[in-house]
DNA sequence: GATTATTGTAACAAAGTATTTCGGGGCATG
DNA sequence: CATGCCCCGAAATACTTTGTTACAATAATC
């Protein structure tokens, strides 16, 4: 089962933004839009994003400077929206750290092909390069090494999780202290959007429990909010 | 004190070969030019360069496949100068491991930024790519030859590979910490496309992991990403 | 306390992976 | 050109991980 893509938009203009959405949508990837840098922060920090199509002309930042700052704390790939024959954007752009640049008007399959590239080439560099910064984090004297995908117990015996378990331990790790819906989970680790009656999370939370709650019956670490979702409860330091 | 890049243009057409020279030294670069693969392969190993633009159009030996070559023996950034439209190349290359494009007849503007990018890019890499191609990787402890194509253990004494076997290892040893697909690994190993159905890359791992899990029942080096592909676990080192 | 909604988990089914066996084919040798 | 050797991958089989279904357990609501 291959992950599904999740690509993030950001475009203020609504006509271009649907389009583009139902055209991404149609060559399999799932689609998100936001209208602004805010917008476009809230959804990075709260989904699993693969790739962001961002236009330069925005409203309030520009998009060359969201960029920027984007880089700063992370690798997820971007392409930008240039203005056609703007090439002094699209220099500067690739100056800020984008990964590559299509001109307005634009070919859709051109930006298709150029945001696969751009995937493909992102999904190639090592672990430490990408989107995660992170490379170990500790909760309640567990210690998760994400460059090793190894956790380790607070005895400093290996704790064998299977890929799954794993990723849904870094998915909590990483957005500790927070409410995580099933559907925001299933996004985070396997990039899926639910169908109606998925109960997988659930019962990949159980499993995880009986592996890292000392009473599984009693979890402590991640509790369970009724028709919220999941919470990690315990304080992640990171490293 | 920054050292001023080298890079290597690799171009039999002397026109477009002079033109760029010029234009990259303009621009702070140590150029050297060479017309083919073989004259290619001495400088590499005889001049510390920090990046490569290579033509796919080369006599003798094509550029994706010299550029596949190169990967398999070095880090260095490369390049790559693809006749226009060529999506086929394009992506190709990528996969071959080059770390960006540029369609001819190209600006050379950008061919900068993007020559920029991709050196800022390899030098946030947890290891430099180097200029000289590398010679021994160690890990956990062993030692791998690419000269000599042996492999070390812990103990020192030799483990025999098959060459499917060393030369799997060397594609993880070379992307250490992250996942790596059947199809890439496949590919950077015999430079073929899997069809429907093929276990091969299954059967190897199985067979490497024989020769250098402690213990092959719980993998610890090389695991397993269910619908994901492998994962090089330990800490490479190059020497 | 009875009722309803929601979550937990055992047991099964499905999908994916590991490993053995076995025969073809390459390669050196005689 | 036969012979032996060894590497490789297809096929068969065994095993593991994952999601679904079903039902039990728990919490919320009345």
């Amino acid at each position: 089962m291959e992950r599904t893509p999740h690509c993030l938009i950001v475009e203020d203009d609504r006509e271009i933004g649907g389009l583009l959405s139902r055209f991404l949508a149609k060559h399999g990837f799932r689609v998100s839009m936001v209208p602004d840098g805010k917008a476009m922060r809230r959804v990075l920090s709260e989904s699993g994003i693969d790739i962001v199509v961002l236009d330069v002309m925005l409203p309030g930042e520009g998009g060359l400077e969201l960029c920027r700052r984007l880089r700063l704390e992370s690798n997820i790939p971007v392409i930008l929206l240039t203005a056609l024959g703007e090439e002094t954007d699209r220099i500067i752009g690739l100056e800020m750290g984008a990964d590559d640049y299509v001109a307005k008007p634009f070919n859709q399959r051109e930006l298709l092909a150029r945001m696969r590239a751009v995937m493909r080439r992102a999904s190639s560099l090592p672990y430490d390069a990408r989107a995660v910064p992170l490379r170990v984090m500790t909760f309640a004297g567990w210690r998760v090494d994400l460059a090793k995908r190894q956790l380790q117990a607070p005895d400093d015996t290996l704790v064998v999780l299977t890929s799954g378990e794993f990723d849904l331990l870094v998915a909590l790790c990483q957005h500790p202290q927070r409410v995580l819906s099933r559907e925001q989970l299933l996004d985070l680790t396997v990039g899926r959007a639910a169908d109606a009656g998925d109960r997988s999370v659930d019962i990949r939370i159980s499993r995880l429990r009986r592996k890292i709650e000392p009473d599984p019956k009693n979890p402590k670490i991640i509790t369970t909010v009724r028709s919220g979702g999941y919470f990690f409860a315990a304080e992640v330091a990171l490293t």
